[in-house]
DNA sequence: CTGTTAGCGCCTTCAC
DNA sequence: GTGAAGGCGCTAACAG
């Protein structure tokens, strides 16, 4: 059996409350009786029930990071940057995957908050939208990953995706491509994010007087390798095939990437590819990977700061935090003007 | 203020432990109170504190996933697998990171069994060898991920590293490469697993008639592309160079990979790559990776499994559990005989 | 079949 | 500065 508090009072000979001051620290305990009892403590090797403390205190210490699927790699990247800044703040990350199917994501809200299982959720939204959420009223703190969606009345964390994607076409446009096409991702997924992406793509189109090419904008099921590379079949196989493209992740222009070397079409001299996220994968490919996003770092420290914050009771205004976003230009987009 | 036990008893009418005898689906409740007492359930909106029952039965329906990084594409693939499957046996995954340090793991381990967190740990231990963690006697069921080593009297899943390894070498043999480097991973982190897999090597090298170089062998600090990246370079600077490399885990092969590509050497046909886990990059990279390991979903049932034996009481011996591997052989290793 | 009682381990009022 | 009591929400013993 575990040691408890009482264990260690009967040791010293004191009652409870005075161990438990000296546990947590509080100041109105005399440093003969704190040494005493700090000596029992170690002694007994006495650890506190952090059950027992969360059901008198009401919070767990626990937060639940909700994303589609752990496996992928920008989630793998993200979650490592939530739990190590987590370890910083003493709070301890449960994860769950959603597979980016509403009914799992609205599961598991339920499961976590209302048993009290976390004091707070951060959730990389891919099916519920920030209207539907709002309305479940999550009976605690929720931190979203992406774009805000319009009529959510819960805190935001992501960046400038209609920028970030417009810097991303006007890289290509610089490098010289002109056919530009797009892997966007699933329709149903992440649809605010998508539609950011698209508009951004077309505004800098637009700015560089280049005409939108609505017949080279490929729709995947997935976010994954296997859709990148089916949907750039697709694209190969068009009328009049694209020079560059955008894929709306790392992982699909990964994909894209490998069915091009098997076409045998050249990277970046025939045909130039631009992805999102930076994972690490894109900086060995063969070539490396072109790609926008924010520092994972700044993501993970910024939605605990909002989540923390509400968990210790703010009440402000649902927020939308923009981190920044970097350019990462490499191989795959790297064409040199021809002479 | 959540809905209590309480609450929903004073609606009906009845006392706590019938509602409690409901909500836990206990037969001697007559048809009619358990549908009045379910409707109140539903009406009110009902659900268990999770806290208070655990603390209550000595039970968080809580696991602990420990491993050194989860952005590593292997940690992450593993997660997700147990994740999955933790899902099914209605158990939640609390994830943190050791960073394969040693201190690290003993204070996670500290932090989460002694204080009951968890009600059990899976440990991918870089750090710990099954001595030192046996010593410290965690109070709580602890399976390990990887190899055996002696003197443990804790579980452990894995899959048999030294036919792995043997077979993989075998393989490369066939293809008729001669000259076969080894980059070893760290020299520190999970050496039972690099021991087994260099005797591994050594064998399949004997039998097959070959010499062992041992001037071919490089460890490396860590387990990433970064490291695969630098030990190529220092395989590819060698007074004999190998036309064959084994790296103990795919992302360092894809690191060699890599570097192999900017020094214009061709792969497969100057020199084979071969690596370990079968994660999803290498199945896509240029070329594909051929590979070697176990099935992560089986890996995730199996200890799983054993784990939950252990936390409903299970005293047997520690087991050691196999599951089996799988040779995947791809691009980067398939040399025709030469003519 | 259902109600009463007690206590999991902790912290936090109150007293002293 | 310290002790005694109560209760967070739940379920395991016992009654009845």
């Amino acid at each position: 059996m575990a040691v408890t508090l009482r264990d260690v009072a009967a040791q010293v000979g004191v009652s409870p409350r005075t161990v438990s001051n000296v546990v947590n620290g509080f100041h109105h305990v005399s440093p003969a009786m704190r040494s005493r009892v700090q000596a029992a403590l170690d002694d007994l090797g006495y650890r506190p029930n952090l059950m027992a403390r969360g059901l008198r205190q009401g919070r767990t210490g626990l937060i639940g990071f909700l994303v589609p699927e752990l496996s992928m790699a920008y989630f793998a990247e993200l979650a490592h940057a939530v739990v190590e800044h987590a370890q910083l703040l003493d709070l301890t990350v449960l994860v769950d995957e959603t597979k980016g199917q509403l009914a799992r994501e609205v599961e598991l809200l339920d499961l976590l908050a209302r048993a009290g299982r976390v004091d707070g959720i951060v959730l990389s939204n891919l099916g519920l939208g920030g209207r539907t959420l709002t309305r479940l009223r999550p009976p605690l703190p929720v931190v979203l990953l992406g774009e805000r969606t319009a009529g959510s009345a819960l805190d935001d964390v992501g960046f400038d995706n209609h920028a970030a994607s417009a810097a991303l076409v006007a890289h290509l446009v610089e490098q010289g491509y002109r056919r530009i096409a797009v892997i966007a991702g699933a329709r149903t997924a992440a649809f605010a994010t998508s539609t950011l992406r698209l508009r951004g793509c077309r505004a800098a189109l637009r700015s560089a007087g280049l005409p939108w090419l609505p017949e080279l904008v490929v729709r995947t099921d997935h976010w994954g390798r296997a859709e990148g590379a089916a949907a750039m079949r697709t694209l190969l196989g068009a009328p009049d095939p694209p020079d560059a493209v955008v894929a709306f992740n790392d992982s699909l222009a990964l994909g894209a990437l490998r069915v091009l070397h098997e076409a045998r079409v050249a990277v970046p001299a025939q045909i130039g590819v631009v992805g999102f996220d930076d994972i690490e994968d894109g900086r060995y490919s063969v070539p490396t990977l072109t790609t926008i996003g924010p520092d994972k770092a700044d993501i993970a420290r910024r939605c605990l700061e909002v989540l923390t914050g509400r968990i210790a009771g703010s009440v402000e205004p649902a927020r939308a935090v923009h981190v920044p976003f970097r350019l990462h230009t490499r191989e795959s987009s790297h064409r040199r003007p021809s002479p």
